[in-house]
DNA sequence: TACCAGGTAAAAA
DNA sequence: TTTTTACATGGT
């Protein structure tokens, strides 16, 4: 299975990535040996096993259950043979929750492409380096960053004071992101957007990728209410209401849907 | 060249 | 309260 870079979250079964363990810069290898129930091999260059076994079995969504997933599609004609078509495929996480939330800032109203760009400047610049790869900045160091510093990566002013802010809060402790991420979907989306630089879209863009659960959906997202109307609909961009309408037959696996719908779309350009 | 792209906060009405 | 606007980069 293909991993697609720049973006390494999407479907694959091979991950190597410079990871923070201990507090401690290291490359991570996982390789997925079995796809239901999921196994991987891990190893990494830091002394500690049980952590980088824990972190790779996080990234690479080991414990998700796909069978009940399946089972639903199999009842549907067009996921049904998407399903069928991506076997075993899962969606990667992020290590960190706080990762994720500067993803999604980055990834706010322009295109993929760009936003990458932008992310791997801002990865760059305040990561540290790790054999030829480096390491998503900690909170500490976006945080010391300079408005100036961010914009030259090509951030808007805006977007350097989101991450900014962000990094600040949980960095002096004022934002729990472990706590954060044990909330349910509901009490997640209404504590983030009450942060500034979230809104409903980023909330529930988080929640799918960089928390996995997998009956969220950005239904207010450009490329969702596109692929959904491919797929499920006339060709044509659904609104947001369309949207919630054509994959409520997919619940509670909705978010998990669209993720395949939109793998699919990848795959087979 | 102009416009759109996996939004959001803040200004204006 | 609701509507409109500014914003950054990269592709077409």
């Amino acid at each position: 299975m293909a991993n697609f870079s720049p973006e390494p979250t999407i479907e694959t079964d091979v991950l190597r990535e410079a990871v923070r363990i201990d507090g401690k810069p290291c490359i991570l290898e996982a390789r997925q040996i079995k796809k239901t129930p999921a196994t991987i091999e891990v190893s990494s260059s830091s002394g500690n096993t049980t952590k980088t076994r824990e972190l790779a079995e996080w990234m690479l969504f080991i414990d998700l259950n796909l069978l009940p997933f399946y089972h639903m599609a199999k009842g549907h004609k067009i996921l049904g043979l998407i399903a069928k078509e991506l076997y075993g495929v899962r969606a990667l996480r992020t290590a960190s929750l706080f990762e994720m939330m500067v993803i999604a800032i980055t990834e706010q109203q322009i295109s993929l492409t760009a936003a990458y760009r932008i992310r791997d400047r801002v990865v760059q610049r305040f990561g540290e380096k790790i054999d030829g790869l480096s390491v998503f900045p900690t909170t500490e160091s976006l945080s010391k960053a300079s408005e100036r510093e961010l914009r030259s990566c090509g951030l808007s002013k805006r977007k350097a004071e989101y991450i900014r802010g962000t990094a600040q809060q949980v960095s002096d402790g004022s934002l729990d992101v472990d706590k954060l991420a044990t909330l349910s979907d509901d009490d997640f989306r209404e504590t983030l957007i009450k942060i500034r630089g979230f809104g409903p879209w980023s909330a529930n863009y988080i929640l799918v990728r960089g928390l996995g659960r997998v009956d969220c959906v950005p239904t207010d997202d450009l490329a969702v209410r596109s692929i959904v109307g491919k797929y499920l609909g006339d060709g044509k961009r659904m609104s947001e209401a369309q949207v919630l309408n054509a994959i409520e037959p997919f619940a509670p696996f909705r978010g998990l849907a669209v993720f395949y719908l939109l793998a699919h779309d990848r795959l087979s350009i």
